[in-house]
DNA sequence: GATTTACAGGACCGAAATGGTCCGATATAG
DNA sequence: CTATATCGGACCATTTCGGTCCTGTAAATC
């Protein structure tokens, strides 16, 4: 489990195509729903709110579009999540100001946010360019994955929320 | 987001508590649930869920309850959820075999998969050990937290399913 | 061996989140 | 002015989640 929302699994895959592609043009939802398959109203609002988040820039009206808000090295995966579905929080308390009746008592409070930091960080660390190397997807199943960890974070946008 | 169920924090609060008064003695569903200020229902929810997933061991009867089936060391928090929501799995194809609809034309089948075990190996290197040690929690938000990783995984139970 | 204690397993239900669709408003190109 | 696309939100069916409760079984005590 720790399971991503469908949402954010489309605007992976959406922003891996727009990464892929280039960013040289800006492509509408229309396209992007051809080209993965995907439910145009769906992608639709995938796009919007990467679009929210900063992740995306878009071009309204004729021959709009979307477009990559930045080159895909400096996009992240955690960045991604934050646009669609906030910030990676694993637990709520994670997330800031907690309002948990258990503030006092409990006695993992700290150390949950490091290991929420540690998934956090992790998340930052991979860019929407890892996505489509094929040298990372070459990384497989094996704990080498983990030597990615050692590189500088991509250090992206911050999603509002 | 990116958020554990509130069954698997409340198991990582109990794991906590019993890793932290030793493995020596077993406590009850009852007894921890003073400890902890949940409702008895609950917590003996989670800890059954906890044992079936090999984490715990149960005693029971009269005088029963629950201790750790390892070392604090060996007992990583990848497991635990593992037990309590089944293994960490970002997306739905990230488990295992997929019934996605999209298996033929998806693009970011690998790299998702590489992503899913970043997070997973990331979890896997941080134990209950951890998670009462203060000098983890000293970790706070910084990015040192990612050091931890470099370390040797608590390589610990794996839950069934 | 009767009684008490405590876990095992699962049914159950209300509340909340999720996934997906659709609509009116606004901005832009031609 | 018209066609095209995004913007912002409402909306709803379905699922999941959080929590409770009940029946059965194993173990200890007297």
């Amino acid at each position: 489990m720790l399971r991503l929302s469908k949402l954010t699994d489309y605007g992976i895959v959406l922003l891996a195509r727009l990464a892929r592609d280039g960013s040289r043009e800006s492509r509408n939802a229309r396209e992007l729903a051809a080209g993965t398959e995907l439910p145009v109203p769906v992608v639709s609002k995938v796009l919007k709110q990467l679009a929210r988040g900063g992740v995306l820039e878009s071009q309204r009206g004729a021959r709009g579009g979307y477009s990559l808000a930045l080159p895909a090295q400096r996009i992240s995966v955690a960045a991604v999540i934050g646009a669609l579905e906030g910030p990676v929080a694993i637990t709520e308390c994670a997330s800031g100001p907690s309002v948990c009746s258990h503030e006092g008592t409990c006695a993992v409070r700290d150390p949950v946010h490091v290991l929420n930091n540690v998934v956090r960080e992790a998340l930052a660390t991979v860019s929407l360019a890892d996505l489509i190397d094929p040298a990372f997807s070459a990384l497989g199943d094996t704990s080498e994955s983990l030597q990615i960890l050692g590189r500088t974070p991509a250090r992206a946008v911050v999603a509002p929320e």
